[in-house]
RNA sequence: UGGGGGAUCGUCUAGUGGUAGGACUGCGGACUCUGACUCCGCCAGCGGGGGUUCGAAUCCCUCUCCCCCAGCCA
């Protein structure tokens, strides 16, 4: 209803905080991101940052992160300090940093108070026993004979199996509710298995390690969590949550709550599959400027504050989605296109020598950095009798909605004056190599004759000041919407040939090659680029393509070759 | 033929009994020394069927479709 007035977008877990301060339940609202150390943080852990540390911060809450290490065998100190660098850059700081490992000790003593209430026991059964007695989605399962063993009995093989007394997999702590439950969560889970392994944080005091349902919800309650936000598929796993809780003596009684994940088209959004394609090779790691990551994301050019404003704007709810991958470009464009310099640059290089230009010379021109933001300055564009302008504002034969330089046509080269093309001259394939054109002075930027309009502006950089640099066009890493969702076909099937294609000759105002990992800028006309993170080196500038500006000539194009037009 | 969730423009999302709104996309136009930006306009939706009501996206019944769960992963 409100179009003129900026307020912040509610959803359904907003309105549940803002229920519990209003009746009093909390005084401060504690939220937490709780990453499992085994992986790289995509920009579907984003979502989660943002609402977490968002929501929070809104109410003059707290916000953990909490490292969910309880899997010594998948877990590793790289992945924490990557994670903890990603939710630095993008925007956040936690007030406490925690992990699950910080509690092995009072998770093995809840435990110990579980076995003593008579609601846990050891399990002898193997795992694949456990899963034939587990029944099936629409059978119960049958329970254990070891489910009624003397709690004493019990306790004594825990603590012999914390001694490191067996082997990997002989037994387990599982809890003792119903093996009829109709959720399977809920037919005896395991909450503790035997793993003789050393942990990255814990090193090998532990010779066992709590499962996720067990360390999570008591971990929560532990530091005071009021809501524990997470996604859909742990829906099932709520009242086992809530079981623990009330069968231990919990410190606090946080509250669970599930929203949907963030996926978007074109590419793949989970850990595993982003695993597979960097060990495959498919990619040249986790920080590959086409990944969803966000250590991709940040080598390729998006900004945090892009990234923030396009979860703000996707809101939060329960629905499955996959959102268009044009809304997160929106997202990078509208931030960029207030924040990048402008600068020139050819990356398909055509010659084009201003015949009536003198042999030699050289003239610094003033160009706006921004032309909405006169406080951005100006910065000096070289001019001389060679230029290079992109091969693609030049055509022969062009067709009657073509805006730029053809045979005897003119066109304003870009805070400089209008040419007009004069000769085209042609290799022997019959390409064209070079064209002879002849400028108008009266049309110089800011003089009195810069008036006279004509249909088109092009870019172009000195031939003679232009700096060459590599640059890696980026573009969907995949060729179809859903590339998981091809029923019958590995998703690597639709990999996208040209989801990263190299130019190496691109030519750039000098200012451009001098800059360092992160600057970014907007190449007028054509998109907005970045200096690499990796691979950009002083004399040997890299830039990535964040992403192109809209281009509704393209759609022009498309139509004229499909015979639209 | 178990349990848990979810269905609102092409996409994402508001709306919780009183004219279905926004963003992105698409289309048309204005402006333009970026075919960008900006501005204006347009197209487009309550999964189906019943019911309650003066009035239903919202309440009730029913049907359909989609997602998740049978790890000693998280």
């Amino acid at each position: 209803m409100s179009s003129d007035s900026v307020t912040t977008p509610t959803n359904f877990i907003r309105n549940i905080i803002i229920r519990d301060l209003e009746t009093g339940k909390h005084d401060q609202i504690v939220t937490r991101f709780p990453p499992e150390p085994n992986g790289h943080l995509h920009i579907g852990h984003a979502k989660s940052i943002c609402l977490n540390f968002g929501v929070a911060a809104e109410f003059g809450g707290r916000t953990n992160l909490r490292f969910d290490d309880t899997n010594p065998l998948k877990e590793n100190e790289d992945f924490m300090l990557a994670i903890m660098e990603d939710v630095r850059w993008l925007g956040f700081e936690w007030d406490g940093l925690f992990h699950a490992s910080d509690y092995f000790q009072q998770l093995y003593d809840y435990a110990v108070h579980l076995i003593r209430t008579g609601k846990a026991y050891i399990e002898e059964l193997t795992a694949e026993e456990i899963r034939a007695y587990r029944g099936t989605l629409t059978e119960p399962g049958q329970n254990s004979p070891f489910r009624d063993r003397p709690a004493e009995e019990s306790l004594d093989l825990f603590k012999r199996m914390k001694a490191g007394e067996f082997e990997d997999g002989t037994l387990a702590l599982r809890a003792k509710i119903d093996m009829a439950s109709p959720n399977i969560n809920m037919r005896d889970p395991v909450v503790y298995r035997i793993r003789n392994a050393s942990h990255h944080r814990t090193g090998n005091e532990w010779h066992i390690y709590p499962m996720y349902d067990w360390a999570h919800g008591i971990s929560d309650a532990i530091e005071g969590i009021t809501h524990s936000l997470c996604t859909l598929e742990f829906e099932d796993h709520r009242p086992l949550y809530e079981w623990f809780l009330e069968n231990i003596p919990a410190p606090s009684m946080p509250r669970q709550i599930e929203f949907s994940r963030g996926n978007l088209d074109y590419t793949v959004m989970s850990k595993r599959r982003l695993r597979e394609l960097v060990e495959d090779g498919r990619v040249s790691g986790w920080d590959d400027p086409r990944m969803p990551t966000l250590a991709g994301l940040r080598r390729r050019g998006f900004t945090p504050e892009a990234i923030r404003a396009f979860w703000a704007d996707m809101g939060i709810s329960k629905a499955d989605s996959i959102i268009s991958m044009s809304v997160l470009e929106n997202a990078v464009r509208n931030d960029l296109n207030v924040r990048a310099p402008r600068t020139m640059a050819v990356l398909d290089p055509l010659k084009v020598v201003l015949t009536n230009y003198p042999e030699g010379e050289t003239e610094w021109l003033d160009a706006p950095v921004h032309p909405q933001n006169e406080e951005m300055g100006t910065r000096q564009v070289a001019l001389t009798r060679e230029i290079w302008i992109e091969r693609e504002d030049f055509m022969e034969n062009p067709p009657g909605k073509y805006f730029r330089l053809k045979p005897g046509g003119e066109v304003r080269l870009r805070n400089a004056f209008i040419v007009q093309c004069n000769e085209v001259i042609k290799n022997d394939q019959g390409e064209v190599e070079e064209l002879r054109c002849t400028f108008d002075p009266e049309t110089r930027s800011g003089m009195p004759g810069a008036s006279r309009k004509v249909k088109g502006t092009i870019h172009w950089v000195s031939a003679v000041h232009g700096k060459p640099v590599e640059i890696r066009l980026c573009d969907r890493l995949f060729t179809v919407p859903n590339p998981l969702g091809e029923k019958g076909r590995d998703y690597r099937e639709f990999l996208n040939p040209h989801s990263l294609d190299v130019i190496c000759n691109a030519i750039v105002e000098p200012a451009v090659a001098e800059g360092t990992a992160g600057d970014f800028y907007q190449f007028e006309r054509t998109g907005y680029f970045c200096h690499d993170n990796v691979d950009s080196k002083p004399g040997k500038p890299v830039l990535n393509r964040i992403v192109t500006l809209r281009d509704s000539w393209a759609r022009i194009e498309k139509e004229i070759a499909q015979g639209k037009r």
